[in-house]
DNA sequence: CCGTTAAAAAATATCGATATTATTTGACAT
DNA sequence: ATGTCAAATAATATCGATATTTTTTAACGG
């Protein structure tokens, strides 16, 4: 049928294109926490086979944002309060030691990258929240490419992920608070350019730690 | 067909075994690093279908044992020096945080455990290497299992199964080398129901780095 | 002889249908 | 009423077949 037929974009297969969408699905809420995933009503809402919603949810159960139970089916991963801190505790830790080897590894075509993601996200930033969401992203993630330690990497993005929903089940989506977080960027940025390691992820850190509280301080037991 | 009929044997499903059995495969080496897996291949090996082989690889991916690409299929995830330097440093990373977690929450339910597991694993040690690579693995999990963060447990016990791989690549499988393992456990299980977290974790480490440098020195590049 | 392109072969990705569980419903006995 | 068990229903897991790529092979021209 109409199986694959792009004009060329990159990657695309029925599976890839339902991990994507399924994945925005959890992360704003849209698909809540704890909810039963079934085929056919994913199906249907995707417009797509039954194979492809298996596959895509097989995916997103590594990411932790499905949970597979035994016999009978996904869910949508819960959330909580203890969940949310561990998240917290693994991205002060893992995106510390990350930032720290890619310092160890700065040069200037690095840095230049970083200046530039920087520079989009703040572009980004009066613009919609999907598209700062993105350019956020990036440049955090940009902060930590430079370690070369892939599976360090991924586990930082993943968890960079999990965060997002907190911060969408926080806030109907739209609300960053108004904190100057502008400012911590320019921090962690300006201490990074600096290779100084102890001054950036004291910054980075101290910037998880803010937006942590907010959220935790939201959320009941 | 001959689907899930086992007298009872808790998880039987043609994916869940194929899974099982795929991993093995992967962890001994038996499909070495960087092979296609080609799923008529292993349907025939596995005598199953070729959804349970699919859905089998998806996981495996999440593993990082198997890699996935594009539109061309799966291959064994590939071995290398850099690749397993990431593992011990995640490793020896995760760990920490995790045993120090897990003595802030000692009680003697938990050391009781831990006794118990050690005592298994010493049993074990004089038996065949599989029963003793499991018994060593629930040591060293159960060192972690109270720290109540099941996304940490679940990282480690990931790195502890990539580990795996690379012993039995250093050697045919069999060699755990002859240093004083049974005393290095020894000391972290002392160190541990003392509740001295900064001699259980630095014992600990040690006794990774240890491994890791002879592993390491066996390897090329 | 080598590189480019077209056809053939192989392998993956996807679909639709079936077999196998889980879950719900309702009858029956206590 | 209430709890238990069996039939009916719904949902998952698996199979077999088809469509779509990717890879290989071979032909052709430079």
């Amino acid at each position: 049928m109409n199986v694959m037929l792009d004009t060329d974009g990159k990657e695309t297969s029925a599976t890839h294109t339902a991990y994507l969408k399924l994945r925005e699905l959890i992360l704003t809420g849209e698909l809540p926490a704890g909810q039963k995933l079934k085929i056919e009503q994913l199906r249907k809402l995707l417009q797509t086979g039954a194979s492809p919603v298996r596959e895509a949810l097989s995916l997103l159960t590594s990411d932790m944002l499905v949970e597979r139970l035994d016999q009978r089916g996904f869910r949508a991963a819960p959330v909580g309060k203890a969940n949310f801190e561990e998240i917290l505790l693994l991205r002060c830790n893992l995106e510390e030691i990350a930032l720290r080897a890619s310092i160890d590894n700065a040069d200037s075509e690095w840095e230049d990258r970083l200046v530039l993601r920087h520079h989009h996200m703040n572009r980004a930033s009066q613009q919609k929240a999907a598209d700062f969401e993105d350019a956020h992203k990036a440049f955090h993630m940009a902060l930590l490419d430079n370690a070369k330690l892939p599976m360090l990497e991924r586990y930082c993005a993943q968890l960079y992920d999990l965060n997002i929903r907190y911060r969408y089940l926080a806030a109907g989506g739209a609300s960053y608070q108004k904190r100057n977080i502008e400012a911590e960027h320019q921090s962690i940025l300006d201490a990074t350019l600096d290779r100084d390691a102890d001054s950036a992820t004291s910054h980075l850190i101290e910037h998880y730690r803010r937006t942590g509280e907010y959220l935790s301080s939201q959320m009941d037991g």
